[in-house]
DNA sequence: AGTTATTTGCAAAGAGTTTGCATTATAAAA
DNA sequence: TTTTATAATGCAAACTCTTTGCAAATAACT
């Protein structure tokens, strides 16, 4: 989970070829100092104690950023999406099917199996990235 | 992806716990017949063909089977929940970020990873079921 | 058949997310 | 720096997917 400077979020959008607005840093810069991956919810909690900031803007930011890709954007069946930053590298988490705990899981690939799957494939030669989600109960729901 | 007969369906909720409706089984029955994991909306759009059923109905009836162990909740980022059968073994697709194509992969495991990750967890012990999603474009988008 | 708990349809509500529009701010050109 | 074109913002309303309250219908059990 990397954390960035100001001066490289500031680079980040502007190579991906975005306007550099106050509110896309912020979210950026918020977003690239959690651990988890961050719902809406949360952000717009956490931007709104630093700025006045509505709603529809954060949702806009999100979809800018992700189709930039710089944000990867991630579902766990809990009914809103989560956000994390986007890092090349594929996204592996466990989820808890009650309380919604997330927790990542870092250092483990499964790239063959990956490739594997992409030559089993019929409808696609390649792929961008991919994720996996544990289901389970994590120890205080168990 | 196993097809089953009436009879089998029916002892399916039986045995699950729940109350046979006619609803209920013909919902079973579709899913366990479709290859790929159908959404709510193409679900109400062949049931409405051979019966009258509301929504509420469906959607309350998903949630039962999926409670009960019968069927998997999945989602692609698209905005709408997906349904197949719960099979017990994990779950891998290939998922087309633009035209919404799932392609499921069979016969490829990645217990060994999960595993491993499941041992580097701090805050679970053990998992029911994982999916994987491979995201990238199908050969019609790309 | 009679009783009880579950399921159903209908309409309304709810959550999360998106959109239209007038205003404001950014970036690039003059 | 001023001007100009384009994109971002706030606000409210709309939209999609999903859930819920309630009265009537149905399934399972005695």
């Amino acid at each position: 989970m990397a954390s960035y400077s100001k001066q490289d979020i500031e680079t980040m959008i502007k190579e991906a070829g975005l306007r550099l607005t106050d509110h896309r840093s912020m979210i950026l810069a918020i977003i690239s100092k959690v651990k988890q991956p961050v719902t809406v919810y949360e952000l717009v909690d956490t931007l709104r104690k630093k700025a006045d900031i509505d709603q529809a803007t954060v949702y806009r930011n999100l979809s800018s950023l992700h189709e930039a890709g710089l944000l990867r954007r991630l579902d766990f069946n809990h009914g809103h999406a989560h956000y994390e930053l986007e890092t090349g590298r594929a996204s592996h988490q466990l989820v808890c099917h009650t309380c919604e705990t997330i927790e990542k899981i870092e250092g483990i690939s499964v790239d063959d199996a990956v490739k594997k799957m992409l030559k089993k494939s019929k409808k696609f030669k390649n792929a961008t990235t991919h994720s996996i989600e544990i289901y389970g109960l994590c120890k205080t729901c168990a």
